[in-house]
DNA sequence: TTGTAAGCGTTATCAT
DNA sequence: ATGATAACGCTTACAA
């Protein structure tokens, strides 16, 4: 079929079927104005040779592009990216493209997203998907104006004006410390993340403001930043509760702190309200009662990568942020309906 | 900086330089026989013009492949496949590569899958990794051949004898199943998943000898296959309680199916022991005890893509099956410990 | 050590 | 409607 195992190029299809490249080419890529007998014959030969056209040639050539968006991620938050980027990738695809993945280390930083967009980027990928870290972007600037189009999710970018697409971290952390306020709770713990990441600065800036108009005391209220996993989030729980005036609820700002939290709270038997920002999977099943402010990471990942398409359709539009609106999801805890 | 939004060539790199091309393309590529002064032209005139050197162009030349490998994928399965593909890429990035997703529909068919892996050979990915459905896979021999490596993940293809990575379907079962016997059950009822995927057959298959060594009666234990997801799953748990003699445990062949259970259990306060294939994230928190059997995705998504490797270096070595080892795990669940 | 010319597999131009 | 030829941006002989 293919001689000496080498795949079969558009000359190979061409000799076999008695045309010229070029035919060949047309029929490929469905010009009309090909004779029937032609396009027969160069069907006949493509089957026989299993000819695959070679789309780094094609797009080489013809500049027309790669067909292939990248996406830089990072990986811990698995759950939340990885949905976003099967979100973005029903978009992609939709666009008869493919996704490439770059997934950073755990603790990325913005260099080191730089660095993966340069490699993507010597793949001529058509645009770009970025979930950026704390550190500065400014350098993708540039890269942006030769010509690869970026979109930021979920976090915002430092150092570069750019279409981002976010949750509304502000709204949904108010609406959830209200919520707290309303069930008369006013000594209300913060748990954040580490203070590089901006949403988590957004989350706690949304909360103390919500608590200041609540006139709830801050200093009854401690903020514990920099709360990095489950585990150490369920540490600072119990340090709360051992505190002299433990606090009656708690706010944790993503699904690592929340869950530990749960899991003290669980342990101990403990009475402590527990509000999260990100609602999980499964999280109708946890033992305690949750108030979760649910943001759609599937959503996200569409939005983002529609925005892209439509940046590189219109290089010149002013940029966009959209602010995806948030819901407040309750659960009793399975406990709790057993009493 | 660059004429006109137009990235800079190798060309305009060797003008700006005031070299060759071929002594650009020499520094680009490291290579040592360069005069030192040299050198620093080129590296100036590439910061100055933003250079990134076109892979498209260098892999058509060079013939060295594309350091991209292609996963295929289902999308339902979201939770294991994910953490697969995680995996994967580790090891793809190890080799200086990137994963090109193409994530088929939830129903996905042999035939979406060689749609789709033929998108990515035209794209001349080095490898596929590829989680196969149900149907024939005859198909992608043909490509091999011609010099696509590719290995398969998680479940057996049918129609192509080929470098698989799966886990121990059957073993696992067994032991789960065991674990039931052993605490006195003999009216195991077994829910297992679309007939059509050769895991369910192979964990009905593990489930059934195990029953029939320790004498269990199979007319008392029935089986459900095609329990599609959650809620089906609830489902059916509810007519298994209602029926005359209603199981005492339950053997779920997924984790979708295991948390249906679960649901169905806890709502009802029934009496019913639950085993289920995968543990899932959370399952410690879940309000019934569970006996599940976990494996490891992510190791899976490893073994596979070093396995791809280990052929895209000996194209005629014999085939692999590896077989990864699964550990039973046991959760007393929230409630019961609470009594 | 450096540069010239050819060619990878396509598509685009321009005759025919 | 079809085909010869150049060109995309790079690497690889082969000279110089």
């Amino acid at each position: 079929v293919a001689r000496g195992g080498r795949r079969a190029t558009i000359t190979d299809v061409a000799e076999l079927a008695g045309v010229s490249i070029k035919t060949v080419s047309r029929v490929i890529n469905g010009v009309s104005t090909v004779d029937p007998e032609l396009v027969e014959r160069v069907r006949v030969a493509v089957g026989r040779l299993n000819y695959r056209p070679n789309q780094l040639a094609s797009a080489l050539k013809s500049g027309s592009g790669t067909s292939s968006i990248g996406f830089i991620g990072k990986r811990l938050s698995s759950e939340l990216e990885t949905t976003m980027m099967l979100g973005a990738e029903t978009i992609v695809r939709r666009h008869a493209a493919h996704l490439v993945t770059a997934s950073g280390s755990e603790s990325a930083s913005s260099d080191e997203d730089i660095a993966l967009a340069t490699e993507l980027i010597q793949r001529r990928i058509d645009g770009l998907l970025i979930v950026p870290s704390g550190g500065d972007y400014a350098a993708l600037a540039r890269e942006r104006e030769l010509g690869v189009p970026m979109v930021f999710l979920d976090r915002e970018p430092r150092g570069i004006e750019a279409d981002t697409v976010v949750v509304d971290n502000e709204g949904g952390t108010e609406q959830a410390i209200g919520h707290l306020v309303q069930n008369g709770h006013e000594r209300i713990a913060l748990l954040i993340g580490g203070a590089e990441i901006d949403v988590m600065m957004r989350r706690m800036a949304g909360a103390k403001r919500v608590m200041k108009r609540a006139g709830i005391l801050l200093s009854q209220s401690p903020t514990l930043v920099g709360v990095s996993d489950r585990m150490s989030a369920a540490a600072s729980i119990g340090q709360l509760l051992d505190s002299a005036t433990p606090p009656t609820a708690v706010f944790c700002a993503n699904s690592e702190i929340t869950i530990g939290a749960i899991e003290e709270v669980y342990r101990r038997g403990a009475e402590l309200a527990i509000a999260g920002f990100d609602a999980f999977r499964l999280a109708e099943l946890m033992p305690v009662p949750l108030t979760l402010v649910a943001t759609d990471a599937y959503e996200l990942g569409r939005t983002a990568a529609e925005l892209l398409y439509r940046r590189l359709e219109h290089p010149d539009r002013p940029f966009e942020r959209i602010v995806l609106p948030v819901r407040i999801v309750e659960f009793p805890g399975t406990m709790a309906s057993r009493l």
